[in-house]
DNA sequence: CGGTATCCCTCCAGATACTG
DNA sequence: CAGTATCTGGAGGGATACCG
């Protein structure tokens, strides 16, 4: 998130491996995968999103959607009522962001009892171990 | 990445979202996918990944491939000759993780200059136009 | 309601030097 | 060759206060 700034890759470099970089720098994101995720039945509010993703700051969630806008992920919508009303939805490009993921997502349920086995196993290689 | 020290979620909540955290911390990492996917195609060692991922420290490859190891995703192997030899590769769970990303970045590959296109339009509406 | 602005602190990661 | 150790700047992100 925020490459615009200070991205100092070259643009001559068109290889593969950092062109991915863009990418993670959108699903890398600490909320965006979650952002996307939670968009994924329709449009949501600001207050809707803050509810439902557990954890993020009035902030952090302001700036991961206007990541998003930019990025071409997600639309802003602003109804001109009283109270004020906002409204995020996927873009079609959001969309097909969300269906790539979706695998990932899926691995993830698959296999992260077995990623806690790894690092438990790990560190009892590699810890102090504390009793005798 | 280094999620042991001070994770501070709570281990009873099971929520999908919350869970997908643990996989972001792997695959959101700025230089884990690229490690991943440099070893597609069977061992490599230190140096080579060194050389093949353009702009990693040796000690960010280090860190990166000690946390991919921890996760289980790969296997490290030192071979005891002169000079030494350390040779990384892909576990199984290594690679159905590889698998699982694919799409992701055949998404990126697809959607690259959009999402350029979608940020220079966002950056043009909401910059400050500079000549009148 | 849906933001912005500001402060401030943590941790990431690059640079550099040293080692088995 | 393949690391480890240490220092350090700066970005990420939480808390808080205020605004249209």
């Amino acid at each position: 998130m925020d490459v615009a700034h200070g991205d100092p890759r070259p643009a001559a470099r068109p290889s593969d491996a950092c062109r991915t970089r863009v990418v993670l720098d959108i699903v890398g994101d600490k909320w965006s995968l979650l952002v996307v995720r939670n968009l994924r039945n329709g449009p949501r509010r600001f207050t809707e999103l803050k509810k439902a993703i557990d954890g993020i700051s009035q902030r952090m969630l302001t700036v991961t959607l206007r990541s998003l806008e930019r990025d071409g992920i997600l639309t802003r919508t602003v109804h001109e009522v009283m109270p004020p009303h906002v409204s995020y939805e996927l873009t079609e490009m959001g969309r097909t962001l969300r269906e790539a993921t979706a695998p990932l997502l899926e691995w993830s349920v698959a296999h992260l009892a077995r990623i806690d086995d790894a690092r438990a196993a790990y560190d009892a290689r590699t810890d102090t171990p504390v009793s005798s």
